[in-house]
DNA sequence: AAATTATTTTAGTTTAGTCTAAAAAAATAA
DNA sequence: TTATTTTTTTAGACTAAACTAAAATAATTT
């Protein structure tokens, strides 16, 4: 049905679209996919004639509901296959993006539906990032920064922010992943800087972690 | 390091080289791929340059060492994968060839690793073929057809020799598998047929589908 | 051994996806 | 509002992988 190409065309416009709101320009996706401005101009057309998208020259691009549908059955899958690696293969979570990124365009619906079942219908990527159900929709949580939380509130951590590869070492060496609950036992004006209580330890949290850190406030307690 | 097209080229090669004894035509390549002799030619000589095979023009083609081991690593791929959809997902064995087909170009060394571990070194895939190790080695079975076994013989299922559909639905229906134990109750002269205990119950086999069966012998019985 | 047939290669096109360089349109500054 | 800069599109060219049609070579038959 589609190229490799095309879906990931697709993927990313979808992924500027959530993130800039307005219509997404062709420098944005040229920058995006690592590619030049005349061939995003290229292939703009192609997915505009697949209805996928609709294209007002010099305006920017926006998905239609089938490119949005597509573009989110890619990242579903996508994130299904990070969880796999993750629950059932022990890669670490700052290992799986590229095997994903190759094992997202595999075409068989059987296939996912089935690995979703194996894994047990999760809700979330091992970055916290939500996976779209087959028809695109998305659970949403209401998640602030941990940076935001006050004193003895607790919570799960559920995403991290920016995900490069120190952070996610960094996180990792102190056993703190996506699920972990955490308590801010306390916070320091002058820095930001917390300290927070995670299974029986306790950790110092400076206030760059504390921006970097998703948190699912729990509610009773 | 290899396209699409130069992997499938290589895996195509691989198995008519193993069938065929001498070098392998243009035309039967052709044929097995689905393209035609002069694309062939062009391909040919792609793969002669990266030193994956010899090419004598007019004369046939041979893979070298080194295109062996990349045309068995795609199969060892190929075969966990179908291991993997058959044992972990509970896919039918005549359902994962199109999906095994797709995943056999995951690139990733560490993910076949770690694959392989997971489903605890599997030697054949779930059609009794075995599965090469990292360097191209392959366990062979000494194994004869079911319609060469003699009454009272017993023995495993280790493969079919032809899988169409409709032979292994057959076989599905009857929960017979590879790794199922079979005995011999009888045989018939005229025309070949079988009676063969599998578990508790017997089974009249036809001389089609006897000679479509491989099984490992039973040695101490 | 010459003629015929089958196989393989060459030559020239085609398509998808990319690129560079130049032109066109829009946005911004003077 | 005109000039300048930025963004986007067009035009033309390239590569991988396929194709068709024709030429070249090898194999087979008479």
């Amino acid at each position: 049905m589609f190229t490799l190409a095309e879906e990931n065309y697709l993927k990313n416009i979808y992924h500027l679209q959530t993130e800039n709101s307005e219509g997404v320009s062709t420098n944005l996706i040229a920058e995006s996919l690592q590619t030049k401005p005349s061939s995003v101009t290229d292939m703009v057309k192609k997915l505009a004639a697949k209805n996928m998208l609709l294209h007002k020259p010099y305006k920017g691009v926006s998905l239609t509901e089938k490119g949005k549908k597509v573009a989110s059955n890619i990242i579903r899958k996508h994130r299904l296959w990070e969880v796999f690696l993750v629950e059932k293969l022990n890669f670490q979570w700052d290992e799986v993006h590229e095997i994903a990124e190759q094992l997202e365009h595999i075409q068989s619906d059987e296939l996912i539906k089935r690995m979703d079942a194996f894994l047990d219908f999760p809700d979330f990527d091992p970055h916290g990032d939500p996976i779209p159900d087959e028809n695109g929709n998305i659970k949403v949580t209401e998640k602030k920064l941990l940076s935001e939380l006050k004193k003895n509130q607790r919570g799960v951590i559920v995403g991290v922010k920016e995900s490069g590869s120190d952070f996610l070492k960094f996180l990792d060496k102190r056993k703190i992943n996506i699920g972990t609950k955490i308590k801010v036992l306390g916070k320091e004006f002058f820095d930001g800087s917390m300290i927070i209580q995670v299974r029986n330890e306790q950790f110092f949290i400076s206030k760059k972690i504390a921006k970097n850190l998703f948190i699912q406030i729990s509610e009773h307690v």
